[in-house]
RNA sequence: GGCGGCGUGGCCGAGCGGUUAGGCAGGGGCCUGCAAAGCCCCGUACUCCGGUUCGAAUCCGGACGCCGCCUCCA
C-alpha cells in the first residue's frame, strides 16, 4: 500500500484510488514566459519520481501537466520585445521541453494548453454567473469565495482569518479581497476571446480546473504542485470545482521549495537560477540525485557546493556500473514489475526500499539504503563472491532506474594513440619497468584520460 | 495580526522515545610497484532553558534565531 501526505487533511494517508490499479494525476505546469528555473526542475523531478515509482509498483499512470500559454507575464514580455504572445510562449515552451528531456523527466501523457480550452472555460464562468457564485465588475468577472463553505481548506485556515491578512486591494469593486478573477476584460492589443460577458481572457485559476476535469474526469486521484500553489491557486481550483458541483482531486500533494541561501527562490524575489544554465554546466543526474537525497516536502538548497557533492556521489554509482558493466536503465520509461524474481542477496534490499518509498516517497532513506548496498556489493566482489555481488549491483541499478536515475558505465571510443599507449604501458608493467609505465600513464592523463589499473591491465576512461 | 514550517557533527541531509542514517569532505589502515578505484576503522552532532519519562535530537512548556503563506510565483 502506498501512503502519501495529503495537504487537504494534513496527514499521511493511504493513497485511495478512484479505480484500483490506475493512478490519475495532474501536476500544475509552467507559465511559459521565461527560461525554466531550479524550482521548476525540482517539482518536475519530484513528480516524475512519483510517477515512475507508481509505475514500478505495477500501477498504470495517467499523467497530465499543463502549459499556461496566456498570462500577464507573457504579454508583458511580448510587448517589451515587440513580438507576439504566441511567439514568446512557443519559444519558452520549446526551452521547457528541452530542459525536461535533459533532466530525464518523462513527458506527460497529456500536456494541455490553456489557449485550447477557452470555450470550456467560458462555459464554466457563464454557469457561475448564472448561479450567482460569480459577479461582473468593470474589469472582469470575479468568483465570490464566500459561496464556498469550506474555502480555506488547503490553506488550513478559515475564510475570515485569510481575509484578515489580505493586503489592501486596489480594485474596490471586489466584494472580498480574496475573490479572484475568472475573466479579465480585454485591453487594447492583448490577446482576447469573445464571450457573452465581454471580450477578454481567462484568469489563471480556471484553466487547471477545466483541463484536469476534462482530461482526467471527476474524482481523479492526485493533484500535485509546488507549495506556493497551495494557496491561493489550488484553493481556488477547488473552490470552482465545488461551485460546479464536480468532485475534484482525492489527494493534494505539494513539494517543498528550492532555497537560495536562507530565502525561497522565486520569480518575485528575482533570485532564481535558470535550470537551463545548470544543465549546461553539470550532469543533469546530479540534480536528480540531489532531489532524491532529501524528502520532497523539505526545502532543498541548491548551490555549487551541493551540486558538486552530488556529482561526486554519482561518481561512486557510475564506478559500480563500470565494475559490473551494468545496463543503462531509467532513461526512458523503465518498468519492472515488483514480481520480478529478486535474488536472495537483493530481496531484502528491494523490500526495504519499497517500504521506504511507499511511505510518503521517502527517497532519502531509500537512497541511503542503496548506498549501503553499494558498499556491500563492492566488498563482496573484493572478497571474490562475484556472482552474488553482481546480483546485488543489478538490484541497485534497477532500483535507481525505477527512480529515474541512470547509472552509467560510460562508453567511449579508444583512439589509436590511446590504444597504443595502453598496450605499451601494459608491456612496461609486465616488464616491471615502472619508469616507462608511469611516463605512459602521464601521457594518457595529459590526453584527458582517467587511468586505472584493473585486474586485466590498464583501463582508461573519460572523466 | 492569523496560519504553517524550520534550527542536527566541517558541509549537505535523514531520523521524530531506547538501536550505526546516508552522502560529500577530512584522518588512519588494507590492497597496489606507485597512483586511481575498492574495502575497513574514526569524528561521537542534535539552538538554549525548564518539564514529562527508567530513558528525549525525538513528547510538553518557554526563550532566542530563521523561513514561508495570507499578493503573481513550482
Amino acid at each position: 500500500m502506498i501512503r502519501l501526505y495529503d495537504t487537504a487533511r494534513a496527514e499521511v494517508r493511504d493513497l485511495s484510488l478512484r479505480r484500483p490499479g490506475r493512478v490519475s494525476m495532474y501536476v500544475c505546469g509552467p507559465t511559459v514566459d521565461n527560461l525554466p528555473h531550479l524550482g521548476h526542475g525540482r517539482f518536475t523531478l519530484v513528480w516524475d519520481v512519483a510517477r515512475r515509482w507508481f509505475t514500478f509498483q505495477g500501477l498504470s499512470v495517467h499523467y497530465v501537466s499543463n502549459i499556461t500559454d496566456v498570462e500577464d507575464k507573457i504579454i508583458t514580455r511580448a510587448r517589451r520585445e515587440s513580438r507576439s504572445e504566441t511567439e514568446v510562449a512557443a519559444q519558452f515552451e520549446a526551452e521547457w521541453w528541452d530542459a525536461m528531456d535533459r533532466l530525464g523527466v518523462i513527458r506527460p501523457d497529456d500536456s494541455p494548453h490553456a489557449t485550447r480550452y477557452i470555450p470550456e472555460m467560458i462555459e464554466l464562468i457563464a454557469s457561475f454567473l448564472e448561479r450567482d457564485v460569480a459577479y461582473v465588475t468593470s474589469d472582469g468577472v470575479y468568483f465570490d469565495v464566500s459561496t464556498v463553505p469550506d474555502y480555506g481548506l488547503l490553506a488550513g485556515q478559515p475564510l475570515e482569518s485569510l481575509r484578515a491578512g489580505a493586503r489592501v486591494e486596489e480594485n474596490n469593486e471586489k466584494r472580498s479581497p480574496l475573490d479572484f478573477a475568472l475573466w479579465k476584460n480585454a485591453k487594447p492589443d492583448e490577446p482576447s476571446w469573445p464571450a457573452s460577458f465581454g471580450e477578454g481572457r481567462p484568469g489563471w485559476h480556471t484553466e487547471c480546473v477545466v483541463m484536469a476535469l476534462g482530461l482526467l474526469g471527476e474524482d481523479f486521484d492526485l493533484h500535485c504542485g509546488g507549495l506556493d500553489l497551495k494557496f491561493p491557486h489550488h484553493e481556488n481550483e477547488r473552490a470552482q470545482a465545488e461551485a460546479a458541483h464536480r468532485a475534484f482531486a482525492r489527494h493534494w500533494a505539494h513539494n517543498g521549495w528550492v532555497m537560495v541561501g536562507d530565502d525561497k527562490m522565486s520569480k518575485s524575489l528575482g533570485n532564481f537560477t535558470s535550470l537551463t544554465d545548470l544543465l549546461e554546466k553539470t550532469d543533469p543526474r546530479a540534480y536528480r540525485l540531489l532531489v532524491l537525497r532529501s524528502h520532497y516536502r523539505s526545502p532543498i538548497e541548491i548551490s555549487p557546493a551541493t551540486i558538486a557533492d552530488a556529482e561526486r556521489a554519482l561518481g561512486r554509482l557510475d564506478a559500480l556500473a563500470r565494475r559490473f558493466d551494468l545496463p543503462e536503465l531509467g532513461g526512458e520509461r523503465f518498468e519492472l514489475a515488483s514480481s520480478q524474481p529478486w535474488a536472495e542477496e537483493s530481496l531484502e534490499l528491494y523490500e526495504r526500499v519499497v517500504a521506504f518509498m511507499n511511505d510518503d516517497l521517502n527517497t532519502p532513506l531509500a537512497v541511503a539504503e542503496l548506498f549501503e548496498a553499494l558498499s556491500v556489493a563492492n566488498a563482496s566482489a573484493d572478497e571474490g563472491r562475484v556472482a552474488a555481488a553482481r546480483r546485488l549491483a543489478e538490484a541497485i541499478n534497477s532500483l535507481f532506474g525505477a527512480m529515474g536515475l541512470t547509472l552509467l558505465a560510460g562508453s567511449y571510443v579508444l583512439d589509436e594513440v590511446a590504444e597504443k599507449l595502453v598496450l605499451e604501458r601494459d608491456a612496461a608493467r609486465l616488464a616491471r619497468n615502472w619508469a616507462d609505465a608511469d611516463r605512459l600513464r602521464d601521457e594518457l592523463v595529459a590526453r584527458g584520460w582517467i587511468v586505472e589499473d584493473g585486474a586485466l591491465g590498464t583501463v582508461i576512461r573519460r572523466p
